[in-house]
DNA sequence: TTCTGAAGTGTTGGATCCATAAAAGCCGTA
DNA sequence: TACGGCTTTTATGGATCCAACACTTCAGAA
């Protein structure tokens, strides 16, 4: 991970990059944290990350703030930001608090009863599952294919909640790295091994759409749990997984 | 609450008020606005803030973002913010998803054994509810009491989870009002009935700490999932709680 | 040699200035 | 009178400057 950044030699006496493109400090600086290229534990500080970001210390100020309501810095006593660093009970944490979440947003809403249009959104979400496994092999698009049917499951569960509480605390947990619903750190070279794992996580998408279908309140909150799990655990079970 | 201070008349020539005390320009908003100073729905701009506050944008800025990230200020499009309104049913699901939170807490701590600090802390915490009660009625300053030893006892279990995790995410919880654990929100004029109330919350307390010290992690989860409502919904039932 | 204090340096917080964009107001024309 | 385009105003984002504070370092004395 320690990638020496700007490896190749550039001009040292160009103007610091008029960056072209500015998706905001805000969204460089969190890339920058969970890439790795400001490794864990390191001291951060305004002047040197303005500098290397080529605008002024202001924004670098909002964004250290920001980011440490996000959890992504922490305090280094009164002087200056740290980056946080994460172990892996931390992720296991993150990952077993989502699921509670999305568990929590499941009961509700097999409580309060299935809207048709979040039904459908996730039948729908279901059936394109079923056919990008209906070929019985993975090829590399299909990663992204699946991460982005399985977002909108999630979505449709956490967004139809009636109270954006949930959703919000989803979205703060996210931040932290590998927490996310989507980061199934899909391996591209152990495809054999993933189609096992996805396979499982289809059958857990139907049952959650079964269990809502059925207001099966108890039932959906716990598969959403186990659910959580399949980015993590089953990994190593199937024979895949993250590194 | 016009924020004319400085009654007594000191040199009208000074300086515009060096701010004897000043907690933070954060810790500020956040008072204005779950004080409801800031109405819910409104829209804030820096600048007047700034003139009110007697600072200058900057911090005013700083606080925005940080409020944002917070969930108590959302932006209204391209231009400023608005203070967060929060319906019932998000003070309810805060209460739940502080329940869930503080329940995953629980069950890890029984399921990874319970320190004999933390539960010389939690035996402690219980006791003195339980000297606190002896006496059959309340007295108001056994409001400010309870609320501390309450404290005590939740911070105990949430803190010793290896994991920062969970206690992040209930700090951030805890940011929306009426959902953090101290905010009983005991009323002073209705003190037999929150007597009862307390009554219940003690017996969960000891509740609690016999599952963990049983390690009986299901167990002490929902007991803490239930005892998250005791702020809330246990109220009417008891003939006390908030307006 | 070690402890203490003072000077120095570096970093952060706050304030002000400038540029830009959005909203509002105004005027002209149909 | 109504609508559209232009101008003005206002608010925000960014940059720079200044002050305060903390940590470091160096020197001097015990």
């Amino acid at each position: 991970m320690s990638d020496k950044l700007d490896p190749i030699g550039r001009e040292p006496e160009r103007e610091p990059e008029p960056e072209v493109e500015d998706p905001g400090v805000m969204a460089t600086l969190r890339q920058l944290i969970v890439s790795g290229q400001l490794p864990a534990g390191e001291r951060v500080a305004e002047i040197p990350l303005a500098q290397r970001l080529g605008v002024s210390r202001t924004p670098v100020r909002l964004a250290f703030r920001s980011l440490e309501r996000e959890g992504l810095l922490t305090r280094a006593g009164k002087r200056g930001y740290v980056v946080r660093r994460f172990s892996d009970m931390d992720v296991r944490t993150a990952i077993e608090v989502r699921g509670l979440l999305e568990g929590l947003a499941a009961r509700h809403l097999a409580e309060r009863g299935l809207p048709a249009q979040v039904e459908a959104a996730l039948a729908a979400s279901v059936a394109e599952g079923a056919a990008l496994l209906s070929r019985g092999t993975l090829v590399a698009e299909d990663i992204g294919r699946w991460s982005a049917l399985n977002k909108r499951f999630h979505d449709a569960i956490v967004h139809a909640h009636p109270s954006r509480v949930v959703a919000d605390a989803i979205a703060r947990n996210d931040h932290l790295p590998f927490a996310s619903a989507d980061s199934l750190a899909l391996d591209p070279h152990a495809l054999p091994a993933e189609f096992r794992r996805l396979q499982v996580a289809q059958l857990q998408h139907q049952l959650v759409l079964d269990a809502l279908q059925q207001r099966e309140g108890a039932r959906v909150e716990m598969l959403m749990r186990e659910h959580a799990w399949v980015g993590l655990r089953y990994g190593p079970l199937v024979g895949a997984g993250p590194a």
